[in-house]
DNA sequence: ACATATTCTACCATTTTGGTAGACATTTAA
DNA sequence: TTAAATGTCTACCAAAATGGTAGAATATGT
């Protein structure tokens, strides 16, 4: 029931570059350095959201990425799901990459990995990034003026 | 976000336990044919899962294993944790193998992945074996008298 | 033209997963 | 008391997934 790395890496991507939504495009080496990510790793989960349409990128110099949409119109789960895939536990109850199990219709277990799927995607489905931001912004008001930097 | 083979194979086999409890003692020849669990696979499994504390065993000739408790004093949630470990997505927000992840007290995906740890352990350490074996004979009586196995 | 970005294709070491093999210890029944 | 049947233990193994890295190609602003 593990988050990979990739993932991780991904969400804190996001959350940055939804704080920076509408300042224009930031580059790589910037979230990298900032989040602390290794930036070839970086590279090839940046590509990926932007090949599925979460992303937009510019080339060259003064290039870089931005959210291809609202904040509040990306959920974790859309991110979750383009870098590890399928978010059910077991593929017969998976929305994206559902395969049948041998004896579906009676299959008890299904029916309990079913109510599992559903509790993680009423999180992962209803949470936006949006949502993270203002989390961010008020966890870093609580902590008070020490806190210069925070972990996203 | 992924059941293992181990942990799946793990629950079908205390469903079918859970079924003959206080009938005596199963073999593992028995329950690997009658659920297709490659048998020395199923050894090492009901092994931890008797290490545990989960299942008693008996050896020698007319040996075999058996719950080591009522099916109702059991849940998935400690069986699934016996074979794969945490069940919190980061060990940040797990009980059983937690580590502090760099920034705790400010960093908004711990508070998201601990919302989808609650939403999972809610699902998995309420239900109990007892309620899988309820849900099985139900879903067996639906199906009508055509239904001479099911799989669990 | 040149510096600075992203993009693409390939590779690679380590860990995890999903098993298998075989010797050993224990119990029962004949 | 001995043979057969059973769980126990240690070790091994191939394939896939994970977590990266390397380097050339392509696009863009000045």
């Amino acid at each position: 029931m593990k988050l990979s790395k990739k993932s991780d890496y991904a969400l804190r991507a996001m959350i940055f570059l939804s704080l920076n939504y509408k300042k224009g495009a930031v580059q790589i080496k910037e979230i990298s350095t900032k989040e602390r990510i290794p930036q070839k790793f970086l590279e090839n989960i940046l590509l990926t959201l932007r090949k599925v349409g979460v992303l937009n990128s510019k080339m060259g110099l003064k290039g870089g990425y931005e959210l291809a949409r609202s904040p509040d119109l990306i959920t974790l789960g859309e991110v979750i799901r383009a870098l590890d895939g399928a978010i059910a536990p077991v593929d017969c109850v998976s929305m994206i990459s559902y395969k049948p199990c041998s004896e579906e219709v009676t299959c008890v277990i299904r029916d309990v990995m079913m109510d599992v799927r559903n509790a993680i995607t009423g999180v992962l489905d209803t949470m936006t990034f949006a949502d993270m931001c203002k989390r961010a912004v008020e966890s870093l008001e609580k902590k008070g003026n020490e806190a210069l930097t925070y972990s996203i």
